[in-house]
DNA sequence: AATCTAATTTGATATATATCGAATTAGATT
DNA sequence: AATCTAATTCGATATATATCAAATTAGATT
């Protein structure tokens, strides 16, 4: 959940919040105080205070009428450590799924058959395009160049520049000259 | 101008662009596989870095037809490292006027002569009231009880309460029984 | 020069939210 | 118990902004 976090970052992102936490730091403050001092109604300071509690940057006690907030000092350093050591932004990118985009490209060149319309002439594209065509081979079997072209020839009938983009990709390897071919 | 440090909150404070420092973290991508992954249009990913950019936290090189967009490493740092130190938090308050509580109790208890319409009972305003009235007495400089009575009394005819609360919070002190009173 | 392609900008829209005033609640004082 | 006070909650509104589609721009390739 990378929930809390964006909540945290939301929970900092107002002017008036951070003044808050500002004047919090000094020492702890009611709702009404903060309100004069912010020149805001306590019902606003209320709404602030409420979004600040939630990721528990402050905390209340009350106090005869008052409501007393202070700031939770080892709340805000804890978070802000993490923050630093950025172990957080892994964590945000946990449901990304990191080949969409090769499979956008592989969807976009790629006929029903599994077959390829055209080479992609874009670096990018044709890298993401090979990627795919190379899983046609076992990793540490061995190729003749015949057999590599027989198994290109499935994707595109140019099995010639195929054969020698994988190599330069370093997604084959060849051996000397006229050798063997193979995927690691 | 705390308006850089709320920028740079509300840059993470959204999930799509949190997620983008994320996958800058790993390595560098374009706008357009930045779209696939997090399956949103160009347009919107634009939107997102020009905000990363503003603050930044990222930073864009044209490479061939693509923009590729890497996190700013030590920006990152740097700011995470104010944070923690917390001094971003007082420049925050810099206009923060804090006399802006005792001012508001004040002018809604005295009259335009600058006499107490009532001695407040809740602490709090009690405290303010006598922050202000205190101000009457010369730092240092030693009164009788008598003359202390007598500009309490420009201020309310129960000068008897004004003195003993001056004491009891410590604005006003006393010599043994009976002696002169003073302000520090 | 002409043409492509990714990126950006612009305009429109829908959602989020900061603020206030009014009504309500929770606690303390009388 | 009745009353008072600060705080909170609720309802309404205005502003901010995330998103997309369309138009434009900037660069590279031919």
């Amino acid at each position: 959940m990378s929930d809390e976090l964006v909540s945290f970052y939301k929970a900092l992102a107002d002017p008036n919040r951070l003044k808050i936490v500002g004047l919090l730091a000094g020492h702890a403050y009611s709702v009404e105080e903060l309100a004069a001092l912010l020149k805001l109604k306590p019902s606003t300071i209320s709404h602030h205070l409420a979004k600040l509690t939630q990721v528990g940057l402050v905390s209340a006690k009350t106090e005869s009428y008052y409501n007393v907030y202070r700031l939770e000092e080892k709340a805000l350093e804890e978070k802000t450590r993490r923050l630093l050591s950025r172990e957080d932004f892994s964590t945000a990118i946990a449901d990304v799924d990191l080949d969409t985009y090769d499979r956008k490209v592989i969807t976009d060149y790629t006929r029903k058959d599994g077959s390829l319309k055209t080479i992609p002439a874009q670096r990018k594209k044709l890298e993401a395009i090979l990627r795919y065509v190379v899983k046609a081979f076992e990793p540490g079997k061995r190729y003749s160049e015949k057999k590599v072209n027989e198994i290109l020839s499935g994707y595109h009938e140019d099995t010639a520049s195929l054969r020698r983009e994988l190599v330069g990709f370093g997604l084959m390897n060849r051996e000397g000259g006229g050798g063997d071919y193979w995927r690691e």
